[in-house]
DNA sequence: TACATTTCTTGATCTGGATCAAACTCACCC
DNA sequence: GGGTGAGTTTGATCCAGATCAAGAAATGTA
């Protein structure tokens, strides 16, 4: 680990939105305290009930947060570059809700919460950045609560699909992102459910090779899936 | 309907923390457009899917909010005095995700979006203040969705009168403040079995009359339901 | 290449919780 | 007081999804 951001990862970080607007002064403020670590894959980054130290930004790889309770464990979510993660632990100065593990090797920098709490105190564009930031992520966990509240695991599985074929810009053929026993648990099922739930899914033109999807009949799958904006898009 | 608020309401809401520390001069500019208004029970104040005109402050009475999709609907969470609602559209100019209604006659105030807009945009106190408050809220989302993925509903429902014995100050009776039909709803289960979740909880000394509910034995139900501060502790 | 380990799938069974139906309770109202 | 209608409870049944068990496939490793 070394102290101090090489240049070349400046402009990833610089162009985050939560970044982009602030005073340069206290950018460069944040980014001399920052830790910048290549971490192998299945590595725990962060333990929920800690105390949070850093706020983390994603710059390459992939990082899974969940979350346990009483020997049971489930997927809350995802986070893939460039992003942050566990930005209102850190504005809070609160314990993790979260456990947060790398999925592949990725590439991650470690602001201190400290320095993050500082400039926020003093940079009234990063705290607006940062309230933007917040809203978004409370109204796409807002969205998951009624997913997981208002269907079945079929429905889930198949707007699930519509929406990663979506991020894949809309191809009839597309690779899952993740291990489908991390989607189950995502998806709040077992991993012997999912693999049912592909198959019930096989007569609205769902076919599936491995991690590869292809949804033959678009309408089909969308007339049973019945995505819904307020539910399905993360852009609002 | 009237404009602007009386005198008597500043009070409550400039105690609010997220107007507590910002200018007198926009505070007043807030409260200028505000209307105050006192509804009924069962007064759809908001719909889902609806632009954010007004962000809500309710000083008395309390609000239930829902979302729905494809004729099901479900509770996400009722608001009791005194506290804001929908906030994160407010911020982001964006669609309510979910509806709200007033369960008693309540008395609200409503500012209108824009002006939270325009005053976060010039007053930095209150654009750090909702940054708390949307941390806040995030996290309590995050918790909520925690208690679904990871507890059956008898633990749920365990769980959540112990919560509410906390809230009432941990006395060995109190009131449900919830209708049951709705607890069911907010806990994620049906009326039915909500009704046999009590019956499933009389082994560990709870006790059910109409609203009032009785924890005879106050270890045992918590060696059962297991409370967890990263699940349970709505302050942190 | 062969072996070991993990993930994924499939089948059989079980169970938590939903649904359906009917009684019961209670608040409200003429 | 005696409806009337909503909310709640109880019982019977059903179903989605969990669990258990055992292969099959993929992945890693000597």
């Amino acid at each position: 680990m070394h102290m101090g951001m090489p240049e070349s990862d400046y402009p990833d970080i610089r162009e985050l939105h939560l970044f982009s607007d602030m005073e340069h002064e206290n950018f460069n403020a944040l980014m001399r305290g920052t830790y910048l670590q290549n971490f192998p894959p299945q590595v725990d980054l962060i333990t929920e009930g800690e105390q949070s130290d850093f706020l983390h930004v994603i710059l390459s790889g992939s990082v899974e947060l969940s979350a346990s309770w009483n020997g049971r464990e489930t997927t809350m979510a995802t986070v893939r570059p460039v992003s942050t993660f566990i930005l209102a632990a850190t504005i809070k100065d609160a314990p993790y809700l979260m456990s947060a593990k790398t999925l592949e090797k990725s590439r991650i920098a470690l602001i201190p919460s400290l320095d993050v709490r500082r400039v926020f105190d003093t940079d009234n564009n990063f705290a607006r950045a940062i309230v933007a930031e917040l809203a978004q992520c409370y109204r796409s966990v807002i969205k998951s609560q009624k997913d997981l509240k208002l269907r079945t695991s079929l429905e889930r599985l198949a707007n699930y699909l519509l929406r990663q074929q979506h991020l894949a810009k809309g191809p009839q053929e597309f690779e899952l992102k993740m291990e489908k026993r991390r989607l189950a648990s995502f998806l709040g099922m077992t991993p012997e459910n999912l693999s049912r739930a592909f198959k019930g899914l096989q007569p609205y033109g769902v076919e599936v090779n491995g991690n590869l999807i292809r949804i033959s009949d678009q309408d089909d799958l969308v007339k049973f899936a019945k995505p819904f904006s307020l539910i399905d898009d993360y852009s609002i």
